[in-house]
DNA sequence: TTACTTTAATTAAATCTTTATAAAGATCAA
DNA sequence: TTGATCTTTATAAAGATTTAATTAAAGTAA
């Protein structure tokens, strides 16, 4: 999130340079073109995922870079334009833009308008939200809920799943027992340390090849577990 | 192209009628609600592929539909509205609106904002369209509405189809019993989970050899229900 | 009507908690 | 270092609780 780079298009530096620390103080890679020559320069050596552009350009019209970039590719285009009248956005979305700001215009909507077409090509790619834990032949598949041990699917318990959870995110570090009874039974649960261990007794049956000597789970004595992660 | 359903949520009726009109003339077909509440409505009987959202309704707030719609579905919202403060239009595309027009507006550009909108769901949809899902005997053609086992057409109902539609679509994940629920029966369904397992005995029946061991639906306790992928 | 959906009541199963006991590790005096 | 003792952890099994499946009956809409 917010890693992501920014093509502002625009010839006038006073804005240029305010956008760019707007985008910047985001958290986005800015990346700047004065006109539409070094623009198009910028979007073929550059892994640019959102376009910013002003119609009004010193050399050709914005309209001409917008045609040029849906020739090629499905980056989201957010016009920044002075012409205010309804042709002219009517035709640039048209044309492909994705969104239209009439100057001056302020810039948390820009920002806001900025998030809503990440979530678009974020969408489109169907990014997995939740992780997928791997340590040695054993694999966590938390988006999906599933728990593979050498490729084969093994059914846990949720209370198994939480703790197995708790431990792949913290794969490497020494978790107190307390820690983890308050992650799974919430907070205001005594120290009831026994029902953990039947808890834990459960899940290495399932984890562990052999659960008397355990090489995943191991057990710090006096302060907790950890589940190795080399 | 051009026969998609637009649910217009705006208690003016004069300018209801006005958008009603150059939508028919667009080819759209126009369904249009006073209220939040018959929004909601709609939107769980009919098959709307993008709303028109007016913010001062006169029952609840807007963003409430929004909020609402978002959690069940990913229809396209463009708000229509006379608030024109910066802080409202950041909060309504930050809410999941993708767009946000002030009135007055010309119809023009809200017919181009129409078209953008419509663009990125067609986008979305031709990436990812599976008509006809098999898995193991059995085969579900969602585009014909037909179900088969065995190379034999079995009868579902309405429900029972939409159901395993989820499962097909989601096969291999599990689907909390809540998420199930939300998608069948709408947003602000209680957490009924009994219709819910009595609607999944009847589809076990059809769909499974001997439901007391089914083979296809398996059932996550504690969580909700997996379509076996393999 | 007829087919479908929802509600309700009963039965069944899986999971969680508790308890008892065994095993392993730590401590300390001689 | 050794062995007695205490502390901590592991496992198994019984009981309690939660969750799901099934069936039948009542309500709804085409």
């Amino acid at each position: 999130m917010g890693e992501e780079k920014i093509l502002v298009v625009e010839d006038d530096k006073q804005i240029k340079k305010f956008i760019r620390y707007a985008l910047e103080k985001e958290g986005y890679i800015y990346s700047g073109a004065d006109n539409a020559q070094d623009a198009l320069e910028i979007l073929v050596t550059e892994d640019i995922q959102l376009i910013l552009l002003d119609l009004g350009l010193p050399d050709f019209d914005g309209m001409e870079v917008l045609e040029k970039v849906r020739e090629w590719a499905d980056i989201p285009v957010i016009i920044i334009s002075s012409r205010d009248q309804d042709e002219d956005k009517v035709k640039a979305l048209d044309q492909g833009a994705d969104d239209y700001l009439t100057k001056p215009f302020s810039i948390i909507e820009l920002l806001a308008r900025i998030r809503v077409a990440i979530r678009h090509i974020n969408k489109l790619s169907t990014d997995n939200l939740k992780p997928i834990f791997t340590i040695g032949n054993l694999k966590l598949d938390v988006e999906n809920h599933n728990f593979y041990r050498e490729g084969e699917r093994l059914h846990l318990t949720p209370m198994e799943f939480k703790l197995l959870e708790i431990l792949f995110k913290n794969a490497g570090k020494v978790l107190t027992t307390q820690n983890i009874i308050r992650q799974i039974w919430g907070p205001g649960y005594g120290n009831d340390t026994q029902a953990l261990r039947t808890l834990m007794a459960g899940l290495r049956r399932k984890v562990e090849e052999n659960a008397a000597k355990p090489q995943y789970i191991i057990t710090e004595i006096g302060i907790g577990y950890r589940l190795r992660d080399e």
